[in-house]
DNA sequence: ACCCTCATGTAACTTGTTACATGATTGA
DNA sequence: TCAATCATGTAACAAGTTACATGAGGGT
């Protein structure tokens, strides 16, 4: 089921880790796809060990600090690939709570309603703008084509926005409607669905 | 923190109810929003009868059958309303496993990866037929004006397509790109970013 | 001296999932 | 009589969060 191990598979395979490094892996690109901090990932290092899908060697960093340096195993290699290549139905309808809010937009005002809409909005855009610029920052007019691991984290980028902005779009679809209806509108909805301007 | 709580107490303050019409909201519109079983109802119904935001009546059904019909407190309601209106920034990055998969694609031959790509589309297209249908079905032409609950499920339905569309337009720019890619491409990107037709 | 980063863990708790367990009611 | 639905729970476990706890290394 989780997918925190397959990560933590995935990032060692890379290169051997310590916790401390896979534990900051899960803040950069990696930490937006999937949160773990450091106390779910000590506890899994030593589970996946057990398991023989990892082995470590200690390091010594200075004069005494040890340190774990984790590598995964041949049965690692083939349980994540196995992971990857899998093909499981597994639909998580993400757990939102504004969605859960809008439920019961009954015991809202209407300007109650506008204003959580609105704010909700505002964040969204803020984070679409990160990552718009981001995404120009780093790729600029040239779209990975060669370099895999490149690639990935290009596409994620792009996911991360699409989903912003269908977020945006939507809740500035909602906002449009709520006016119209303050204005005494009709309901009569015009032809398209979200993709016109 | 936790959303299923304040669904719990948003339901009950419609209309008393028992753990189990309770469970089967939650198979429903509901649902898609946050996942709960009766195994997480019943005891959470315990707790919040205990903290005195709910309470219940024990009717009988038939001759012999107790079922125990769950009211809102006063205080239950106050503490709904809280939450309801609340301000909170709380951004859970949705897990989600293709995304991770993605993050390691350099362990996937172009193949695997288009395969990948061209399942998961295929499975957010059937959902996002199925949620155009089912919108088209209890509004056609006639969005909701008037009725609260009504508009909710009616935004809440909106916010689900937008959200699979944005999904599906963005796994099929990934497959546009990687075909490029196979075609030996250049990698530079046109003009818009997927607002374009 | 002080602070930040490196480094590793545990404990207590909340949330959520799967499986187990039981029995009444209703309609075909 | 048989199956679907109504009805309520518990137990064991997995996953995730917050807080506690400790200490070395490196630079100012």
């Amino acid at each position: 089921m989780s997918g925190l191990r397959f990560a933590m598979l995935g990032l060692i395979s890379r290169r051997p880790m310590t916790g401390y490094e896979i534990a900051k892996e899960f803040s950069g690109v990696l930490g937006a796809l999937w949160e773990a901090r450091h106390s779910q990932i000590y506890p899994e290092l030593k589970k996946l060990t057990q398991e023989g899908l990892l082995c470590y060697e200690t390091a010594i960093s200075g004069e005494v600090l040890e340190k774990k340096v984790y590598s995964i195993t041949q049965a690692g290699k083939y349980v994540f690939m196995d992971w990857l290549l899998s093909d499981e139905e597994e639909y998580r309808p993400a757990r939102d709570n504004l969605r859960v809010r809008l439920f019961f937009c009954e015991h809202m005002t209407h300007d109650q309603l506008h204003a959580l809409l609105e704010r909700e909005m505002g964040r969204h855009n803020t984070r679409l703008s990160w990552l718009a610029a981001k995404l120009d920052e780093k790729y600029g007019q040239q779209a990975p084509m060669e370099n895999l691991p490149e690639l990935g984290d290009y596409m994620l980028l792009q996911g991360a926005i699409f989903r912003e902005r269908a977020y945006v779009d939507w809740l500035s679809r909602c906002l449009l409607h709520l006016g119209d209806i303050a204005r005494g509108g009709t309901g009569v909805v015009d032809a398209g669905s979200g993709k016109s301007e």
